[in-house]
RNA sequence: GCCCGGGUGGUGGAAUUGGUAGACACGCAGGACUUAAAAUCCUGUGACCCUUAAAGGUUGUACGGGUUCAAGUCCCGUCUCGGGUACCA
């Protein structure tokens, strides 16, 4: 028996962690007899890289929450698995040729690795990986379902595709409209009878429900990425270049899959008022959706050509109507063509040519540039048939609404700016809330020059406006959305095929009896560079007989998180893709624990994947995640090395020393120090030999010549990064060790400080390989252990909160686990516990450790129950308590916190089951009472005295107490006060 | 620009949601043990003032106002950092 020293702390951990594998202790098996819990992690993506310390923090929540919640008596599910199918996978193998199959495998093998060592207690049992086809087969299978649903709006789910031909039968579309407005039949009309539908042949009827399923085959604009020769989704490009890579993205035409998310934008948004998300989750999915309710105007156009009679427009402000000075349209809007005027043509194709000339890159730099150009036509306004002039400009989106607006100057901050560029007039309907310079976009004005909305507050100016306009017929209610349908094709090789096959350009859904569809073998992961996926190249594959095809492209990362955590609930089962037992036993997630930066993508499909496959009746609740918890980033705290380059490149750098500058040096030259300069000069000129002092002399550099120093050289601007284990804040950077690490710099010299250590720069950045600033959690945990990394972690501050990784701390988490493991050890380490009956003062220690403990746990605020436990520690340890009935308590609710020590010392304790079978603590109320409290008694704000009362005092008596007292009366000079306040539990206040 | 969320000692962070600000930890200083160092333990530690000492006082939660017996916490304004979003009518 030794004391809690390193060595003993590895073989503590290394006993444990076998015997827990050994004793399948994590094993989770549906038991209806007991409440139920699931703890869910955002599985990783197996990334080359390992595991850094930023990544099991929210690993290390979640396991805390799963072995608490276990020992607080319910049946929790907390599974682990692996997101394996993905882009850096394939790049990898393009790369370095080795087969994504492979590098994943490795990848996987050193992430469990890694992941065991800290102890988490996943039931590895129920792993999934989304690149195992026995995996796929039930995403490929959930993907033809979505394939064989609608949305019927009527009833605002999703039903099969059978049912819509049902009704086509019946009643042709005419209760059922094109999803897409925009969508023509060949007839021209978007409209059909029961008899037209039976008269078209099956291609046709197949094109037409096309336009109805939820997962469906279209031209769709898409973001096309040149370089890495695939189509990303919208949040994967960002300011308009890719969001790996950040290369150029463009617009372009191309045959995708696509999930119709719009149809349930709005049970997405209600949704997220019955779920525990952060605010600020729920207010970046609220943003995505973008609802917006306004109403959509027609309006009556004038022009010199005819082809087209109105036009419609969409505004959140219909009751500004009367403010309209000009309509502006996209420039893509196909109505341009038909109602540019002859005068106007030269000027309009002058600024479409302008439009197409720019790149969306410029477009988006240059948002606040303001263009357009007037088409010639007026518009009517219906109520006064005042004319509007028709223009067309970039800053109106032909995606969104009806792509094209009315002008409202007075209201709106882009149209004023357009109106005053264009010297258009502006008609003021706000009275004194316009000011002439500034639009003004307030409800609270009352409306002017509005002739039957005069008076009016703008708020209720809505309703009447709305109302009227569908009397006349010419307008109507309008909710629109930004969210756009998901693109779900990619043109990859490393994720799962499309389970369909193409017959005459038509897809069908394979038989279920048939996959699943496995990713054919390939060594050549290159796209075609056509668009088509690398699987295109895979002639035998794609032809699956006289026409019939596969489809080459695959389906994205997200496919396969969109229903894992459905499949950790029956992982092995074969005949679907979770049994229905499972699924309504397990049934929500009731924590999820992960990072903010899957907001948008991951999260809305998952919830949308849950939603379509609750009202096909395969699930019972249509919300997957009950509470989410973002926990932070963190981030590495980067050091780097200043090195002074010589402004003359004319000469060969190798003949030139390699001069690093240490940071207050090069702080000191900037500032203009000529001191600093001076040592700069020195060490170069120390630096070279004989021969190359000409050099020196030539580039500038002579001894005591500190002003031939270039201070703005780049290299002392910004430095180099170096490895953060080289470097010590009190030391300085290890120069030998430096040396080792870089041999090109074997030759450096170095301008120290003038107490000789070399100083490093410093910056917070996210934790990378390329900055050398990661710390990996193994070496924590050889130098501490994992329990001290587990709380430590959890220490360092609230978990949802980003914070940069230092160790400064660590040894009062390490000190507080060995003062811990001492209460029950004597000496140099014997384990000695006592039977005696505990004091009424450690049970007190005891059972407010335990309340508080268990209020943190249950708040997710694992930080203060770690102050919480370390108080408790020095508390019993200046108590010198060692008894069982004290300790024993401890070590149960220590445990999800530290579960190698608190299952060592369980073990002493003389218990044979795992600590994870024991139950939490209760704690009762009864030691928490005091019979007496003092009160601190305040006079006009400022403590003067403390009082005691009983703790079941009344009130009153409280009062008439304090006012009776001597150092009262002392304050008042016998003056009653006007006041005393009162209150439970805490201050006494007298104002006098 | 708009929408969220923050700003507390030298540092990470507490504060029962309006009730003694700075818990807990790091760091630092002093002390004990030691030939010495490390480790460990004890004491002190927001700033300023006063005092031989005990004690006491002033000030203090980004800045400026306000409400209240009482404000880190609520209200108004300003500055600032982080995240989301980007012409969405």
């Amino acid at each position: 028996m030794a004391e809690y020293s390193k060595d003993e702390i590895r073989k503590i951990e290394e006993k444990w962690r076998k015997r827990w594998i050994d004793s399948k202790v994590y094993k989770t098996e549906l038991d209806a007899s007991k409440p139920k819990y699931y703890v869910l992690d955002m599985f990783p993506y197996p990334s080359g890289a390992g595991l850094h310390v930023g990544h099991p923090l929210g690993y290390i929540a979640s396991d805390i929450v799963a072995r608490y919640k276990r020992i607080k008596g319910f049946n929790v599910l907390h599974p682990m698995g692996f997101d394996a199918f993905g882009l850096p996978a394939e790049q990898y193998a393009i790369e370095h040729g080795i087969h994504p199959a492979i590098s994943t495998q490795e990848n996987i093998l050193n992430f469990k690795r890694q992941l065991g060592n800290i102890g988490f207690c996943y039931d590895w049992d129920r792993e999934v990986q989304t690149c195992d086809p026995s995996y796929y087969k039930w995403t490929q299978w959930i993907f033809l379902q979505i394939f064989d649903s609608w949305f019927n709006r009527k009833k605002e789910k999703a039903e099969r595709i059978s049912e819509l031909i049902k009704i086509f039968q019946v009643e042709g579309n005419s209760n059922h409209s094109f999803p897409n407005s925009k969508f023509k039949l060949d007839t021209g009309k978007d409209d059909f009878t029961a008899t037209e539908w039976k008269s078209f042949n099956e291609k046709a009827q197949r094109e037409i429900l096309m336009q109805y399923r939820l997962a469906y085959l279209a031209y769709t604009d898409v973001n096309w990425c040149e370089a890495l020769g695939t189509v990303l989704a919208n949040d994967e490009v960002i300011n308009g270049v890719s969001y790996r890579g950040g290369f150029p993205v463009v617009k372009r035409q191309m045959r995708q899959w696509s999930l119709r998310i719009t149809e349930y934008a709005e049970r997405l948004l209600k949704g997220l008022d019955e779920i525990d998300f952060s605010d600020s989750m729920k207010e970046i999915q609220r943003n995505w959706i973008g609802k917006s309710v306004g109403a959509k105007v027609i309006f009556n156009l004038k022009s010199d050509k005819s082809l087209v009679p109105s036009m419609t427009v969409f505004t959140t402000r219909p009751e500004t109507i009367f403010g309209v000075d000009f309509m502006v349209v996209a420039p893509e809007h196909e109505m341009v063509k038909d109602i540019t005027s002859a005068g106007q043509q030269g000027e309009i194709d002058r600024y479409l040519k302008y439009v197409e000339s720019r790149s969306e890159i410029e477009r988006m730099a240059e948002v606040k540039k303001i263009t357009g150009a007037f088409t010639g036509a007026y518009a009517i306004n219906p109520f006064n048939n005042k004319q509007i002039p028709v223009w067309i400009s970039e800053y109106v989106l032909a995606g969104y609404g009806t792509g094209a607006i009315m002008g409202v100057p007075c209201g709106d901050e882009r149209d004023h700016k357009f109106a005053k560029h264009f010297s258009l007039p502006i008609t003021n309907i706000i009275g004194k809330h316009y000011d002439g310079t500034e639009a003004n976009s307030t409800y609270d004005a009352i409306l002017e020059n509005s002739e039957f909305l005069n008076g009016l507050l703008m708020k209720d100016g809505i309703n009447v406006v709305v109302r009227k306009l569908e009397e006349l017929g010419i307008g109507t209610r309008q909710v629109n959305y930004k969210m756009r349908d998901a693109g779900w094709s990619r043109q990859r090789y490393w994720g799962e095929p499309f389970p369909v096959v193409f017959r005459d350009d038509v897809p069908y859904a394979m038989e279920e009896k048939d996959l699943p569809l496995r990713l054919p073998e390939s060594n050549n992961f290159k796209s075609s560079g056509s668009g088509e996926g690398p699987l295109a190249n895979l002639k035998d594959w794609i032809n699956v007989g006289p026409d019939q095809r596969r489809d080459s492209n695959t389906m994205p990362t997200h496919a396969g998180a969109a229903w894992y955590f459905l499949r950790y609930m029956d992982p092995h089962n074969d005949k679907e893709f979770a049994g229905k037992r499972s699924l309504d036993y397990w049934n929500q997630v009731d924590v999820y624990i992960g990072g903010s930066e899957h907001a948008v993508a991951h999260l809305l499909y998952a919830r949308l994947w849950t939603k379509v496959l609750a009202d096909l009746g395969y699930l019972n609740f249509d919300e997957p995640f009950k509470k989410l918890i973002n926990q932070g980033k963190i981030t590495g705290d980067s050091r780097f090395v200043y090195r002074y380059s010589f402004s003359q490149t004319d000469f060969a750098n190798e003949i030139l020393p390699q001069i690093f500058v240490s940071k207050n040096i090069r702080d000191r030259v900037l500032k203009g120090d000529s001191n600093a300069s001076r040592k700069i000069t020195e060490v170069i000129w120390k630096a070279l030999d004989t021969t190359s002092k000409e050099i020196g002399e030539a580039v500038g550099v002579t001894s005591g010549h500190p002003q031939s120093l270039d201070p703005n050289a780049p290299s002392l601007e910004t430095g180099l990064h170096i490895d953060i284990s080289l470097y010590d804040e009190s030391k300085g950077l290890d120069l030998e060790a430096f040396k080792k690490w870089k041999p090109d710099f074997a030759n450096a010299e170095f301008v120290l400080e003038d107490d000789g250590r070399y100083l490093c720069g410093s910056a917070i950045e996210k934790m990378s390989k390329s900055y050398f600033n990661v710390v990996n959690p193994d070496e924590i945990i050889d130098s501490y252990g994992a329990d001290t990394l587990r709380m430590y972690e959890m220490f360092l501050g609230p978990l949802e909160q980003s914070k940069p990784w230092n160790t400064n701390g660590i040894d009062g988490v390490y000190k507080f686990l060995r003062r811990f493991w001492n209460l029950s050890h004597e000496g140099p380490g014997n384990f000695k516990v006592s039977d005696a009956e505990p004091t009424r003062e450690e049970l007190k220690v005891l059972h407010k450790t335990l309340k508080k403990v268990e209020g943190d746990i249950d708040n997710f605020s694992f930080n203060t129950s770690v102050s919480e436990f370390m108080i408790c520690a020095n508390e019993l340890t200046s108590m010198k308590c060692n008894k069982r009935s004290i300790i024993e308590p401890l070590v149960i609710a220590l445990s999800p916190f530290a579960p190698h020590m608190t299952e060592e010392l369980w073990e002493k304790l003389g218990h044979k089951d795992s600590v994870l079978n024991a139950q939490f603590p209760k704690y009762n109320e009864e030691y928490l009472k005091e019979s007496a409290f003092n009160y601190p008694i305040s006079i006009n704000g400022k403590v003067r005295a403390e009082m005691k009362f009983a703790l079941d005092m009344p009130k009153e008596d409280i009062e008439k107490m304090v006012l009776a007292s001597e150092i009262v009366m002392k304050w008042t000079e016998g003056k009653a006060p006007k006041k005393v306040i009162v209150v439970l539990g805490r201050i006494v206040n007298v104002v006098l």
